[in-house]
DNA sequence: AAGAGGCCCTGATAGC
DNA sequence: TGCTATCAGGGCCTCT
């Protein structure tokens, strides 16, 4: 599900939340996730207060005042949910289950606090959680990854050398974590078509001003998806179980065979599979 | 050693 | 209605 826009709008509810609060109680209702989640995962976080909660690239931290970190990761379609504790139905008290926007199968945890609770919700199992014990840890982490695309190092120079003499092509770049983290599918379809570079174009063919291109329209296109409260395909949720705006905004992912929105292009958008994945593009303007 | 491809998993949807 | 096939936003591993 989530690219670097969902996962952040997830950080900004949670974090007005929990900040400051502490942690009353783990719930553990399925270990099982793409990594099992940590055995001493119920002690590692009961009593402990959550400083604030921070994210990098895809992945959302909780930044205990203990110095130690929970890392959890959504995978393809993790959610979080915030319940409220005290809406309990009289006769079974258990109706925080019953919400309507609570998925009735597949919550893995629930971090329990005075009188709310988040719970984690993944069907397919590619999310979860990590224990970090120091902030050492927590940097060699992340070692392996990119800049943010808000990063004043994801610029032309670090572009320009990264990209040559490679043979890949710049669909594939965008969504290589080590180049640039944060971007997936969805947005590295968008960002190309803004930018008018053809997805199967080989990178060490680039323009300096088509990679500058990337550059701003990366930026620009996971700052106005972060206001639009994200994308939602089919899993995306935010905390609040409602959907993002987004996709409304998109120009070419998910639109195959419907007519290009660029003014004047009267082209069709079309899709391939490229690295692996749905990619789609304007063959007219993207040349 | 870069790059292609497979795989982890469940559920929604399409086609017969 | 009910089967099977295909596809889904991530990331890691293996093979060449």
């Amino acid at each position: 599900m989530p690219e670097l826009p969902e996962v952040e709008i997830v950080r900004q509810s949670l974090n007005k939340k929990i900040r400051q609060k502490k942690v009353k109680k783990v719930i553990i209702r399925n270990r099982n996730l793409r990594i099992k989640l940590p055995t001493d995962f119920k002690n590692f976080l009961e009593n402990k207060t959550v400083f604030e909660v921070s994210r990098f690239s895809k992945y959302l931290i909780f930044n205990l005042t203990n110095e130690k970190f929970c890392l959890i990761h959504l995978g393809m379609s993790g959610t979080i949910h915030l319940i409220n504790n005290k809406k309990k139905n009289k006769f079974t008290n258990l109706s925080f289950y019953n919400s309507p926007l609570l998925p009735k199968k597949h919550s893995h945890v629930e971090i329990v606090f005075d009188d709310f609770r988040i719970v984690y919700n993944d069907p397919r199992r590619f999310g979860f959680f990590q224990i970090i014990q120091n902030t050492l840890n927590l940097k060699k982490r992340f070692e392996h990854l990119g800049p943010e695309p808000f990063n004043d190092a994801f610029n032309i120079k670090y572009f320009e050398n990264f990209i040559k003499k490679k043979n890949r092509c710049v669909k594939d770049l965008l969504i290589d974590q080590k180049f640039v983290s944060g971007i997936g599918n969805i947005y590295a379809n968008e960002i190309l078509f803004l930018s008018k570079i053809d997805p199967k174009k080989k990178i060490k063919s680039l323009s300096k001003n088509e990679c500058s291109k990337i550059i701003i329209y990366a930026k620009k296109v996971l700052l106005n998806a972060i206001k639009n409260g994200g994308s939602s395909i089919r899993d995306f949720k935010n905390t609040d179980g409602h959907r993002g705006r987004f996709q409304n905004n998109f120009k070419v992912y998910q639109r195959e065979g419907l007519t290009c929105k660029r003014s004047n292009c009267l082209s069709k958008i079309s899709k391939k599979i490229i690295s692996n994945r749905s990619t789609f593009f304007c063959n007219s303007c993207q040349n």
